[in-house]
DNA sequence: CAGCGTCTGTGCGCTAAGGCACTCATTGCC
DNA sequence: GGCAATGAGTGCCTTAGCGCACAGACGCTG
């Protein structure tokens, strides 16, 4: 319960609440690591912990009988896993798998049940969010279906930038490939030419983003509609650009 | 409001709420005409009415720009359109298009707010249907991504079967096409050798279900979970059948 | 430094489905 | 009765992605 020591990044759906709320909230949270490919929480069974990701990001995925995994979000510091809690359910939808190490608060299931009960806000908080992730939800549906690998691919590593908080980070070609539902050497092709154009660079899982633009310009529009979809239901939440001008402006 | 006459189908989350609340709710409520293709909410567009359907359904889809739609679920008596009320959300996440005519209760959206507020017994079958159309939901994705057309389309037959409470229904090649987000052609071919092997007939979009339980061979694994997802969670919907028993235990 | 496991590159044949473009049949309407 | 619209059947070529298989490349560990 380590309050006095409040990481760099912060939770955006945390940062909605009331200061006093926030404090309440957050002296029944842990900071705990998240290590990559760990598996949080398994569809139909009763989530053991609550996850608000500060500087990790955790994967939702369907798995279907006989196939690959299918990525169905991605949740950063903008979001929290465990979200269907606000609707009274205390088992999760879909596998939760840890895609970026790194730090995230923890909270047991039957605490923020309780806290829940205490703080209306908490419960708009989620609601918003749990609307904000069915309508991406049916936009990665769709794009699966639709879009092209290139595209997917794209989409999908900025969304992982953008959750990283860096321009590098750990991903495997295969494990990018059962994100995107595809074999993963359709993941090397696609990837391989990205590389070739200088948009990213990659050795052994360690990818570098070298041009966000380009990657925006590959990228299906899919990418823009999920950020667009939270921006009008939840506002800006806080990028890693923010929170260097933050520092900034603290420092004089 | 013609509340006197109750409908021979009824909705099935109207059945969860108790004798008093369902009367009061009712009250606020029109049977409607649901036409065939008629459009009821865009997405991100506030919601005019809700719909609970009776003998009509509805189904719910995404559409990408340039592409086919892509349909998300299905809606009938077993569950509402709107339902993400519950999360205190007036938008629409998705298209909802009639897929079936046939009827249902509308309410306004002022009137099922207020009363939502009324009635936590609503507000918790609301929360749990949501739940199930999220599940519903990604096992949809995965199944457009991963499933050949063949199984989709059985599914998708059987689901609609089960909410047009008849064994003969219009649904066109396109319009399941559509749903689907493949090429009409493609799902003539699929459903001529359907014909062929007298699991099904149909002549100018009217379809016949012959062999239900060829169909359910057919269909991928994605139609039984839905059904299991909705049942584990909410319990049994009436079927036609229970209907049927239930009129002739009265007759005597 | 030898060896093994992980990550990536590449190739080949295959197939479901796409795009496109007709024809044909049924139905309803003027 | 003729015409237009809608629904359905069919064919042909193209293609993204699959399954499978193997080879190189890097990096850790004993």
């Amino acid at each position: 319960m380590s309050v006095s020591t409040v990481p760099l990044i912060t939770n955006h759906l945390l940062q909605l609440l009331s200061s006093k709320d926030r404090h309440i909230l957050l002296q029944y949270c842990d900071v705990v690591q998240l290590q990559f490919a760990d598996i949080l929480c398994e569809p139909n069974q009763r989530y053991r912990y609550l996850y608000f990701p500060l500087s990790g990001f955790i994967s939702l995925v369907t798995k279907l009988a006989g196939h690959k995994p299918l990525e169905m979000g991605l949740i950063g510091n903008e979001g929290m896993l465990g979200v269907t809690l606000a609707l009274g359910m205390t088992t999760a939808p879909m596998q939760a798998v840890v895609q970026g190490k790194g730090t995230a608060w923890r909270i047991d299931v039957a605490d923020l049940q309780q806290f829940l009960l205490l703080c209306p806000q908490l419960q708009h908080v989620l609601q918003q969010y749990l609307f904000v992730q069915l309508a991406q939800l049916s936009q990665s549906a769709a794009c699966a279906h639709f879009h092209e690998l290139s595209p997917r691919l794209a989409r999908w590593l900025l969304m992982s930038h953008d959750r990283a908080h860096s321009s590098r980070f750990y991903l495997t070609h295969q494990f990018l490939a059962d994100m995107l539902g595809v074999r993963r050497s359709g993941v090397t092709v696609a990837a391989g030419i990205m590389q070739q154009q200088q948009f990213i660079s990659y050795s052994r899982g360690m990818i570098s983003i070298l041009d966000r633009q380009a990657l925006q310009n590959v990228a299906c529009e899919c990418y823009q509609a999920g950020l667009d979809e939270y921006l009008s239901v939840l506002g800006q939440p806080r990028t890693e650009d923010d929170i260097k001008q933050l520092l900034q402006q603290s420092v004089p």
